[in-house]
DNA sequence: CGGTTTATGTATCGATCGATATAGAAAGGA
DNA sequence: TCCTTTCTATATCGATCGATACATAAACCG
């Protein structure tokens, strides 16, 4: 059914990809509505009335990122048969994620509300959680390994998650700078050169 | 001498401490002129006259992070005898620093400066130089290292250097996450779990 | 066809942004 | 004491911020 009134001019998930992207490469702050109305090609009213206002259109621009760009790296995670593949790979496509050229350098999530409260940026608290929520994926599919039997029991799953989710914060910065994909896979493989020592028993 | 006419009423390096401290706290854009007057305790008119504009005050701001609080983390990677103890020493200050009480969590130059342009953050470019002035401390370091004939020869400093500062940039962002002490100590010690392996000749 | 509903385009809202004009206050030098 | 110089306090500048009022356009329904 269609619905009745005038219908809209432009494609909501198209013009939210774009809003995105703005969000992405200049951050919250760093993003006016007169950027956003001209890169999703779109009126004032017509972006409010269909997004609400610039927080919300924001919440839904990062929702949009966790689907299109986060997952292939989370699922890279989930799919490897022993844990030290898995952070292999994860580590892997994270540094070729965030070099990608077609595309802003880094992570949305993990480079933006880092600055003031929550009142500058309200998406602050959700995308802090959306953080950590990242570090007990990897701490989660450590323990996994454990039950598996590829990882030793009795190691600090904690301590290692923290590191490698470390690591990963660090390639969005490194990225930002330029780094080439090289170079991120690079640090990936000298992240990965520790791993022995960290899931040794102790 | 003292200089001709009114005397300023505030103490410079005081209250650009208190700028720093803010800009440090709230991100540049997230700075207003407001905030900085208030904090600083002083009118706009003696702000403006005293340090030219916000770009400029922002610029002087960094200077005084770097000499006053960006300084102990460095001069720990010279101090040590070998570069493997420096590497340590370097990481393990970053720790304690990061996630100091009394003072705005992470590294302003690491986290400030990743979004927009240079329009955007008139000090963008010279952020970027110093972090990646920062990265060629620790390869340089690591060639001293050689040279010393505490790290054997024929490894790649560069990748070792770039790993190095990736954890360094990614405990500012875990950092201002709340990440305690012992947490990001345990991390620089995850980190360093790498070393025999990235130092050892291929 | 009018009537209803929803979206668009223009023009603009009050608030805040960074930055200043202006007048008066506080010092030294004559 | 008066003049010059420099700084301070108030009040405000034009520009831009996020967000809307309003009139018109485009769909469906009868």
């Amino acid at each position: 059914m269609t619905p009745k009134g005038r219908p809209r001019a432009f494609d909501c998930d198209d013009v939210l990809r774009r809003a995105m992207r703005i969000f992405w490469e200049k951050g919250y702050e760093g993003t006016s509505m007169t950027d956003l109305t001209t890169a999703m090609g779109i009126g004032a009213p017509s972006l409010y009335a269909a997004f609400g206002n610039k927080a919300e259109l924001f919440a839904a621009a990062l929702k949009v990122y966790e689907t299109q760009i986060g997952t292939a790296i989370w699922e890279s995670l989930e799919k490897a048969a022993t844990a030290r593949q898995a952070f292999a790979d994860f580590l892997k496509e994270t540094a070729l994620s965030y070099a990608q050229p077609d595309q802003p350098r880094g992570c949305m999530i993990a480079l933006e509300g880092l600055f003031g409260d929550a009142d500058a940026i309200p998406a602050r608290e959700a995308l802090r959680e959306r953080r950590l929520d990242n570090v007990r994926l990897l701490r989660e599919r450590l323990e996994r390994g454990v039950a598996d039997g590829d990882v030793a029991r009795g190691i600090d799953c904690r301590k290692v998650a923290d590191f490698y989710a470390t690591v990963q914060h660090g390639m969005s910065i490194t990225a930002r700078d330029g780094a080439s994909p090289d170079a991120l896979l690079n640090t990936a493989d000298a992240a990965m050169a520790a791993w022995e020592t960290l899931t040794s028993p102790r």
